[in-house]
DNA sequence: TGAAGATTAGGAATCGATTAATAACGCAAT
DNA sequence: ATTGCGTTATTAATCGATTCCTAATCTTCA
């Protein structure tokens, strides 16, 4: 069982003001008295009670993280988050809502696990939404109570917010189509409920556009089940592209299926590109995936900073900081030369 | 801001007390009074505050959970672990222990996420320790505390714990590769440190020798950059193995590589049996790989469950209470029968 | 009308810790 | 001996909520 204060002045002889002076280090005390509650205090093994110093200071050192379902890249984030928050002597309180396992009433499900959230009080808030929950009652919850709120990959108005260079991921892989020889290019997107799949497909076809003699044909997946009738329809198309970039990794994937099924080699007769670097699937499939390689990890850190930064009052008055993340092209084997 | 007891006392000219019973449904409260309060403390967008009921009750609804290093394994786990939490009303507190990152100390550093989680008061904890980890001074902590711990893959004396039956998984491996036709079989092994890799190497050994005509030669593969110097051995050895079984699918595909490198055709002339069923890599690696599947969210859950059982004191006198989760052998091409 | 009994609401203590205000105390100077 | 100063420790209030105990009503019946 836990040690209170009044434990260790039963001990000492001491009120429990005192021993809470030589433990906080404030006031005078004696040396004799302060080394006295120091030993007791170490050999009875204390540890300061945060839940009291939530309670007095309103801070609990605690930050709330909402995100749906799992995969490698948000596991990254979450380590980033975590990192980030141990160095400024927070923890991260996590949370999912896998819409797939949620049957019914997916909204009063995320006004629950935010109200699991608010009761503990947390500091604030890291969210992953979609655009589709947006206006869902949870996030009147913090707006009503002025908690910090940072979104990524995402933007919310009354929030800071974290992403990637998603201008900077389009461009590059322009670039490098083009560079290619490729003239022709499909885009298999994602859900536009997605704020990156909408930019990602918007900022790709802007660049594109930018050099001459191209062409963008996009095609959008929705969900990754249905990834692969998309494929199939991009592939289907007269003329055919002569390379696909997917809005994902995984939707890469079902490029390659597809494209199997009809007898089209990878990379001779069809380059291409994925999205994320995804741990274990990019360098793992055959041929390996030339893919725009993001930084979850440094997304997270700079969330969580983003949040740590409001709290201690760093940034009063500005509302919607927007952090960009760069990114980067690595090319593997699935890319390759148009004649 | 939170609005608390004593806002919504004044608001409807009522005793703290009262309003306390109204919310919580203690005592007789006339229904006039009893609906003013109701009204009041949802428009004021009341919200119990845990932290105090953490103060008087003992019991916060938090669950600490340390875990080293994120893999796709784990992120399931740790979703089972939610799930079960969740529905009995409390959260996880994750806090990770990434070795590889810990450049320094890494004992003073798990003591120091374990007073992270002890500071905030965590009503038990739940743990995936490595066994050169286990005599650390974090887990005194926990003793000391008799907070409830509950292991996952491995066994503390004074803990709980939740693993893979890994009695089966070898049973399964090693009479599959036996109907197959195969009789020298390699075992790449893992660390002795992990209690599952001691564990699935110790059963496999047993499982095949019940065989006749058996062998079953064996190789450490320590860290996971090693492993494919491990299997290179492995494949050096007069007789080569037909078979050999992966302690996990990661150095299964090292032993591809290796294989590959030595011009040895999967599964032509080398079955190849993994372990974990690792989304992404499993069915992705070509020829896609059999392994034993784990049942990761399983394991979370129970894990969970062990631990609310214990503060709810259904299992009061008990230590060391020992659950198994089945696995399934799922069959790929990376085997096939030896002539 | 008055006392017993049933309702209903409020006061005070409690949980663990912090902090402002105050009370003892020793010591030196007058 | 008394005043005054500085040092050191204690009392009391506070944070938000709960709970035991008590007080103030209102009924009801003799």
């Amino acid at each position: 069982m836990n040690v209170s204060l009044k434990q260790i002045a039963q001990a000492t002889n001491l009120s429990v003001t005192t021993v809470s002076r030589v433990l906080r280090n404030r006031g005078e005390i004696s040396d004799q008295t302060r080394q006295r509650v120091m030993q007791v205090a170490r050999e009875m093994n204390y540890r300061p009670n945060m839940l009291i110093q939530g309670i007095q200071t309103g801070r609990t050192g605690n930050i709330g993280v909402m995100v749906p379902p799992y995969n490698p890249y948000w596991t990254e984030v979450l380590k980033g988050i975590h990192d980030e928050l141990v160095s400024g002597d927070c923890a991260p309180m996590t949370l999912w809502v896998d819409e797939a396992s949620v049957k019914t009433d997916l909204e009063g499900f995320m006004l629950e696990q935010m109200h699991r959230l608010i009761d503990r009080r947390v500091d604030g808030v890291i969210l992953w939404p979609k655009v589709s929950e947006i206006y869902g009652a949870h996030l009147d919850e913090l707006e009503s109570r002025e908690l910090p709120v940072v979104t990524i990959d995402h933007e919310l108005d009354f929030a800071d917010s974290v992403e990637t260079d998603e201008r900077l991921g389009a461009d590059l892989v322009a670039k490098y189509l083009y560079s290619l020889g490729h003239r022709c290019i499909g885009h298999l997107a994602g859900e536009p409920d997605w704020t990156w799949a909408r930019l990602r497909r918007q900022y790709f076809e802007e660049s594109l556009a930018a050099f001459p003699d191209t062409e963008c044909v996009v095609v959008t997946s929705g969900d990754d089940d249905r990834a692969i009738e998309g494929a199939r329809e991009l592939l289907r198309m007269t003329p055919r592209p002569t390379a696909i970039f997917a809005c994902k990794d995984w939707a890469a994937f079902e490029v390659y299926r597809a494209a199997a099924e009809m007898g089209i080699c990878v990379p001779e007769n069809l380059s291409v590109v994925g999205y994320s670097d995804t741990h274990l699937l990019a360098q793992f499939i055959t041929p390996t995936l030339t893919t725009v390689r993001q930084r979850p990890h440094a997304i997270g850190r700079k969330a969580a900073r983003l949040l740590l930064d409001r709290l201690d009052h760093k940034k009063p008055s500005s509302r919607g900081i927007r952090e960009k993340v760069d990114c980067e092209l690595i090319i593997r084997e699935s890319t390759c030369s148009q004649a």
